[in-house]
DNA sequence: AACTATTGATAAGA
DNA sequence: TTCTTATCAATAGTT
């Protein structure tokens, strides 16, 4: 039973890495076999190990001889031109990747100046200590933000107000949402990066959140 | 949401057919890194297909040429030899395929002939009709099995029997297991030869059950 | 393209 | 080795 996410790496245990290539091939094999017939396609595979002493073939020699062949016939430009290959597919990952961890990052600094203006709030305006420029000023939007909601709310409830104690039972859901700040930090790296081998630096236009704290 | 199992037959429907090849095609390429990965080995896929003008290849064209041409380095006999093909993989698994048919077969039968012996109990000795001379002799065969077991049973509960209430209020479980005959009847042949080609003669050796009633 | 119910693949254990 | 099964991964049909 997978008992746990595979990584990404080589299987350094002799025996284990037999087993799974041996399983692997096989489903390989498998897929191969099904993209084929439900597309009505043609395709081919070859397969080296240190475990066969041939490669390991698909489909049958006949089948990839004839592939190899049309694929021959064509030139070098042709081979070149709007080829999807393992780039395209890595670029696409790590585009999707990277996108999944800004919007954590941005997130997660939400959050954080968040947990900050609050802490501030119940501490009784005591000057937060090793704030530095960026937090201050993400700081100071985020308590106009928050004015500007609570203003908007209290002049709502002020105009249209009936029952005086319902309003102090029910807290508003924007308040709860902000004081659930259990954060994603120490599953955010691990998860987006596990099985992502490079990611391209960062350039951040566009961006409010300053993304400080980024693992 | 994969609402049923695939059937392993050409897709007719042209965009659910391209949908299906882009997919598979991703997935495949995805199976091809992580092997190669995990096992540290060589590998390369040529996929044409009516979608891209160019086939898709893994790895990179660099790549590609790389694994062709330690392929091509081997002599024809060499390729040959100890493959692992298609056909290999497609003969066993026909012959699991076979196997589990006929366990289920045995299964059936073994269901069937149960059920017709306890119907003619209840039903008072009544000569069962349609029965051929094949079904008589399993009957035959059961009703020995089941007397010797009702007969040991008897002997054992006769020498140990201490509190005979409980004796009558429990139902033995091999009694249980024989009245529960849902049978695979509809199952069968579906869940079997759903995803595999062909089958071989089965010329039926060793089997005790008839496997009369197959589909 | 994104979503998710479901099928399919498989890592580890027996 | 093969078989089992809990868990993870792929994906068919839908939006």
């Amino acid at each position: 039973m997978t008992r746990k996410k595979v990584k990404l790496t080589y299987i350094t245990n002799d025996a284990a890495r037999k087993a799974t290539f041996k399983k692997r091939k096989k489903g390989l094999m498998k897929k191969l076999t099904e993209l084929t017939t439900l597309c009505g396609i043609e395709a081919c595979a070859i397969i080296f190990s240190p475990f066969n002493s041939q490669p390991d073939l698909w489909p049958s020699v006949v089948g990839l001889e004839r592939v190899l062949a049309k694929f021959k016939s064509l030139s070098e430009m042709e081979q070149c031109n709007k080829m999807v290959n393992q780039e395209t597919f890595l670029r696409d990952r790590i585009a999707k990747a990277t996108d999944q961890l800004k919007k954590l990052q941005r997130e997660k600094r939400e959050k954080e100046i968040t947990r900050l203006m609050f802490e501030s709030l119940v501490a009784g305006a005591t000057p937060p200590r090793d704030l530095n420029i960026i937090d201050l000023y993400d700081l100071v939007w985020l308590v106009d933000e928050t004015m500007t909601d609570v203003c908007k709310r209290i002049e709502l409830l002020t105009t249209t107000m009936t029952e005086p104690q319902v309003v102090s039972a029910v807290e508003p859901s924007w308040f709860m949402e902000m004081m659930s700040h259990e954060a994603y930090d120490d599953q955010m790296g691990f998860k987006i990066w596990d099985d992502v081998i490079q990611l391209p630096n960062d350039d951040n236009h566009g961006a409010f959140w300053s993304n400080n704290g980024s693992p």
